[in-house]
RNA sequence: GGGCGAAUAGCUCAGCUGGUAGAGCGCUUGCUUUACACGCAAGAUGUCACGGGUUCGAGUCCUGUUUCGCCCA
């Protein structure tokens, strides 16, 4: 085996292998239930980034766990067709030979893209491969592809027969730049200081009664010597003025009252528009009085609705003005405003401009300020297929984790309006609505060859094609074969879980919900398990106009590992928090895999060929460091298994990499050096036999995290002669904790013998005693259960000679020692440690350091004695009160010991006492907080 | 305006059901100890944002405040 991992020479071999051995495709048993995941299926336009990343990492951990568990597992890829963004991509590349789609014509058009697609569009499928994603690829799906184009016309056919699919005018979300409406979840709103323009519009002098309102703010006044009205209103889009059709007022507002019912003339236009009155108007904005533009603004749409107002809608696709605009028809929204403003201006209706803070609508896709107009677009009426859904996660047929997000789904579902599904698009499903010359529609599952209504044979496709989320909904059924009632729709829908970033969960989440209910009477899966942003290390969004090292999940890979991206993003975050991605810590990451594969290393290099690896048996007989390796082990199964099934993968990851590095690497395998460089031929037998099963199981366990280091080093342990019926890792069972080996003796033991070993350790840190010097050492058993504690101590002699450095010649264990001349005496629990190290002893700076953990010994007394005191003793459990007290005892007898030795030291001084006995910090508080810590989780 | 999240060691983060805090990196000291310098050993480091409350006891529960971030309107 190399000295270190090189993970560039294995990830692409060993996924490669899986696949070619087909282990990432499940056999479907009848009788098990299977575990299936839907990936959230990555535009073709894109780019691995860190949601990928992040989504590859706990998919790929749950579906290789759940595979190792025996279940039949699936994991369904795919990709997703993206209209918006993949017609942007290909009408952008070419525009730079000169040419327009509309120069193309559509069919050549879409012909192109799928060109496009052919050569670009699998590069993000590739990509997710380089995380090891054990995807089932025989199954690999795309949102435009045959079936999935027929599960889209069977759901829009179906939706359309019963009502739930309408057509008509209604004000929607229009990007001038992509020339299509968008939905109200594809708008993102930013603040932004714009302006707030105060302009006066005349009054028609012989509308209705006249009036002279003298109010606080001029917002009606006379002109100045003459005897023109006016009513003045506040607009941050003065263009919109251009399809005003009236002006609204409070009811109760007295400075308006009289004017209801009156006309105001239009600036630029001249046209009439009536004042009306209506609540929702608010009394404090502007001047009260709003202007209204039914056809540009949602609150307008309402109020125009309301008081049967004309609609008229001012601008072109393209955001120009259009015929409705007069002497501005052409121009742009943002131009005609200029004008608009500056001949408001020339004509004194302009009466000042303020700052304004308000909240501007973005196209998701292309940042285009999204401009609200009339459109007729195709709609789903949502609220039915709403409440089933809400239903559903109600009565827990799904379940979010974490729940947090229950409230933000049912706000949002409660609160749902339409869903506009028409995008003005080549790039995607076309509606299956065709047209006669009589106006009929019809909506059928294959092309029509006449009206269903009057049986004309002059048809029309509707032009439209559908938001590419509509057939993302239906992704998790369409996937496996819907509408068809296929063998894998039968076998394994409703998936199991979602998994993917809690950014989606109403564009994606909430809509498979409903019309998984809708289309199949099920939920679509059972669980939602939400994941948090990536972000800078700084916090900061990841994105172009910011870029870090490590953005690039692909340079992270090429850099540290995919594992070591992948350990890094599961064991720093929780579930539905946003992670800070720090390089520093892939860096250990990747670390980690270099240090298992040397375990390996170590392991393989001490075993003997042909030699047959014994089944551990007799676990009562086995040394202290061997049941206590196989206990904590277990231990580590257990609490892996407690964390993953509550959705805890990082706690889990963690409890793994802790247990391999703090526990196996630094003590077990340090202490099987004896056995293995010994001559008891036996010992080293069983020695190996542990190594490697503890070994194997920690890559079993840590293999869904870190697939491909584990898989190499566990394949590297098979050709070294371990054995198993598996031919690789990811196909291996998962471990399961068994109680046989829980050994809270062993754990408690081998937990002093630690101590003492670092004791000594810190003690020739402390000294400078040469690291590679052998220095002599007695153990003093204590008084009580001395007999039992010689005999431990026995047990462990050559590991604690050999972790500690001591010189077998002089190591001396006994049940009651006399301290020697000159030596320093440290305390681990009873067991008393004498180092004889004559000449190395600096007397000035161990009295410091004795007096002040005297102090500190002190202080905790104190603090104990108070406490003991109070109602503490009578109303906590007894077990508390009682570490509380074995605390104050140790503390106790510390204080008394290290007076003792400091007044031993003074006395030395002034007298000519020949003993020093200097006792050190590891003493009894530490070794008491310790050792219970070690056992829960130890890590390094 | 409504809601959610975060605030813990210099940095990035853990801390499940309340019993006075942990990791990695960084820092200090020392090590070519025949698996690993992508390593080993030994250390130092925290009024757990702030105020109040519940409790024998609060980083952990309740409440208010501040700062930052996000979602919705």
């Amino acid at each position: 085996m190399p000295k270190a991992y090189d993970p560039k020479q294995v990830e692409k071999r060993l996924y490669d292998w899986w696949e070619a051995r087909g282990y990432f495709k499940p056999r479907i048993e009848p009788g098990k239930t299977p575990f299936v995941i839907s990936i959230p299926p990555p535009n073709i336009t894109g780019e691995l980034h860190h949601g990928h990343a992040m989504f590859l990492a706990f998919e790929d951990l749950m579906i290789r766990w759940h595979r190792m568990l025996g279940e039949p597992t699936l994991w369904v890829p795919g990709s997703d067709h993206a209209g918006i963004a993949t017609q942007n991509v290909v009408e952008k590349k070419l525009a730079e030979q000169g040419i327009t789609r509309q120069q193309l014509g559509r069919d050549e058009f879409v012909k192109r893209v799928w060109d496009w697609k052919a050569e670009y569009g699998d590069i993000i499928t590739h990509q997710i491969r380089s995380m090891g994603a054990s995807c089932d690829w025989t199954r690999e799906r795309f949102t435009l592809d045959e079936g999935l184009s027929r599960a889209v016309r069977e759901a829009f056919v179906r939706l359309y027969d019963k009502g739930l699919i309408y057509r008509g005018p209604r004000l929607i979300n229009w990007c001038p730049r992509c020339e299509t409406a968008i939905s109200d979840l594809e708008v993102e709103h930013e603040d932004a200081t714009g302006k707030l323009y105060y302009v006066k519009y005349r009054l028609e002098a012989n509308s209705g009664q006249r009036s002279a309102v003298s109010g606080q703010k001029p917002a009606l006044s006379k002109a100045e010597g003459s005897a023109v009205e006016y009513i003045m209103v506040a607009t941050t889009r003065p263009e919109t003025i251009l399809g005003d059709t009236a002006v609204a007022v409070h009811p109760k507002d007295k400075r308006y009252k009289k004017l209801v019912g009156r006309m105001a003339i239009l600036p630029a236009l001249g046209r009439q528009i009536p004042i009306i009155a209506d609540e929702v108007v608010d009394l404090e904005f502007g001047t009260g009085a709003v202007k209204v533009t039914p056809a540009h603004d949602p609150t307008d749409y309402d109020l125009g609705q309301r008081h049967n107002l004309p609609m008229i809608n001012v601008m072109n696709p393209d955001g120009t003005i259009n015929a409705e605009g007069g002497a501005y028809a052409g121009m742009d929204r943002y131009a005609a405003r200029k004008q608009l403003v500056e001949d408001l201006q020339r004509d004194g209706l302009l009466d000042h401009i303020e700052e304004h803070a308000h909240a501007l609508g973005h196209c998701q896709r292309c940042e285009t300020i999204v401009e609200p107009l009339i459109s007729t677009q195709w709609f789903v009426k949502i609220a039915p297929l709403a409440k089933k859904a809400i239903k559903a996660v109600k009565r827990g047929d799904i379940q979010i984790v974490p729940t947090r997000f229950n409230k933000v789904y049912f706000d949002w579902m409660n609160n749902i309006r339409d869903w506009c599904i028409s995008r003005q698009l080549w790039w995607g499903h076309r509606i299956p609505v065709w047209y006669c010359e009589h106006g009929h529609q019809t909506c059928a599952r294959i092309d029509p060859t006449e009206c269903a209504t009057c049986g004309s044979k002059n048809l029309r496709q509707d032009e439209d094609v559908l938001d590419t989320w509509f057939s993302s909904g239906l992704w998790p059924f369409s996937t496996l074969g819907w509408p068809d009632e296929t063998d894998d729709l039968k076998y394994f829908y409703p998936t199991s879980v979602l998994e993917t970033g809690y950014d989606i969960l109403f564009f994606w989440v909430a809509r498979m919900i409903m019309v998984g209910l809708e289309f199949t009477g099920e939920v679509p899966f059972h669980t939602v398990y939400l994941h948090g942003l990536i972000r800078h290390k700084d916090g900061s969004k990841i994105s172009k106009s910011n870029p870090q090292p490590g953005d690039n999940p692909l340079d992270v890979i090429s850099d540290f590992s995919a594992d070591a991206l992948r350990f890094t993003i599961i064991t720093s975050s929780a579930p539905g928090n946003d992670t800070k991605l720090d390089l520093e810590k892939v860096e250990h990451a990747r670390n980690f895999g270099n240090k298992i594969w040397n375990m390996a290393r170590f392991i393989t290099s001490n075993l003997k060929p042909n030699e047959p690896i014994s089944p551990i048996s007799n676990l009562q007989s086995l040394p202290l460091a061997d049941r206590w390796i196989l206990s904590r082990l277990h231990h580590v199964i257990a609490g892996v298994n407690e964390s993953y099934a509550r959705w805890d993968f990082g706690e889990g990851t963690r409890q793994i990499h802790d247990f391999l590095w703090s526990e196996f690497a630094d003590w077990y395998i340090e202490a099987a050096k004896i056995a293995l460089y010994g001559d008891d031929a036996n010992a080293q037998k069983r020695t190996r036999a542990i190594l490697l099963y503890a070994l194997d199981q920690g890559l079993r366990l840590l293999h869904p995290t870190m697939p491909f280091v584990t898989e190499e080093t566990w394949q590297q342990l098979r050709a070294f002669g371990m054995p198993s019926q598996y031919d690789a890792l990811m196909v291996a069972d998962w471990p399961q904790p068994n109680k046989m080996f829980f050994d809270a003796r062993a754990e408690k033991d081998f937990a002093a013998v630690m101590e003492i070993v670092r004791a000594i350790r810190n003690a020739r840190a402390e000294f400078n005693v040469e690291p590679g010097k052998r220095i002599p050492a007695i153990l003093s058993a204590g008084a009580s259960r001395g007999m039992v504690t010689v005999l431990l101590l026995e047990s462990q002699r050559a590991i604690i000679a050999s972790l500690a450095r001591l010189d077998t010649d002089a190591f001396q264990i006994e049940k009651r020692a006399t301290k020697p001349a000159q030596s320093l005496a440290l305390v681990v629990g009873k067991i008393e440690i004498y180092l004889p190290l004559a000449g190395m002893i600096d007397l000035e700076k161990e009295k410091a350091r004795l007096a002040k953990e005297i102090a500190q010994a002190r202080g905790e007394i104190e603090r104990v004695d108070k406490l003991l005191a109070s109602e503490f003793s009578k109303k906590a459990p007894k077990e508390v009160v009682q570490k509380q007290r074995d605390a104050l005892a140790a503390n106790r007898e510390r204080v008394t010991r290290l007076d003792a030795q400091l007044a031993n030291l003074e006395g030395r001084e002034i007298g000519n006492a020949k003993l020093a006995t200097l006792r050190l910090r590891s003493g009894q508080t530490k070794t008491a907080k310790r050792a219970p810590a070690a056992k829960k989780k130890s890590r390094k």
